[in-house]
DNA sequence: CAGTTAATGCAACATTGTAGCATTAACTGC
DNA sequence: GCAGTTAATGCTACAATGTTGCATTAACTG
């Protein structure tokens, strides 16, 4: 291939102790350069349209990968599709916003519900969850569109 | 059949003007005598406890049935399957403390996520869910009580 | 640069859910 | 009650999403 591979997503990966493949550097960079949440189907077009397809299982497989390694998360979606977000699974230290038009997932990090709210006496929280379900910008300016 | 149904259940289902049929009445009242979600095997195992198998797709069909007519509401579990609860869409507009000692779900009457936060422009939200992940009053409590 | 083995790709399978159609049984009118 | 109508059921086949086994490829190691 003509660059050797000295992107961020390569270092990322290599910084995980496993092999630095290009399906995996290719994955992770869609997933890094995407706002929103991408299934399967999605990953799958983008790196079609790069080029370099791979095999459907290696793309569970990648994406599984990553996941376990911390370098990207995943939620399920209305569908019962999982969507993948680079980054690691964050805790919930903010709120997602859930679009009910198009299935995608959004994070919202300048909200954060633990900061914000004093439980009555006894309770002890370690997490908490804000889901916003509603319309993304994306979906409210087109409207009529199909899902 | 030995009862003829005088059930709360096969009335609900008579009121929603849908023939009143045992696979319909066995499975509300299975969804209601749960304090769980339960997904499409856990309802197929009750059945075939009471001695009344179903069909897999006849039971789909139910269900899918149930939520039409608004008995019962379905969410997404994390294992990408359906589950169901009897009762329609809760719809709250307060937040909810689940507790993963005991695995009660409280509600936080006092906490209304959709009253405190300002989302992005262009998100148009129609509802929120806030779920604090903890341990409860009660089991705050008894320390080292078992799940 | 050759050897080792993780990653890939292929085929087959598993799980969850849907569609078509013949049969059964819940309701309707008598 | 009883027969007719048709919704509901159950069977078969199919679709979408995800997993497993295994031979081949290619990323790392010395």
């Amino acid at each position: 291939m003509p660059t050797p591979d000295t992107s961020p997503a390569a270092h990322l990966i290599a910084a995980c102790g496993g092999r630095v493949t290009r399906a995996r550097i290719a994955v992770l960079e869609i997933l890094q350069n995407s706002p929103r949440s991408l299934n399967h189907d999605d990953v799958a077009a983008r790196l079609a349209e790069d080029g370099m397809p791979h095999d459907r299982v290696t793309l569970y497989r990648t994406l599984d990968w990553l996941v376990e390694q911390g370098l990207a998360h995943r939620v399920i979606g209305p569908d019962r599709a999982r969507r993948f977000k680079a980054g690691g699974e964050t805790r919930s230290h903010h709120a997602h916003f859930h679009c009910d038009r198009c299935g995608h997932v959004l994070c919202l990090e300048s909200i954060r519900p633990e900061e914000q709210f004093t439980l009555p006496a006894g309770y002890q929280p370690e997490r908490a969850e804000l889901v916003f379900h509603g319309t993304c910008a994306d979906c409210g300016r087109q409207r009529g569109t199909k899902i």
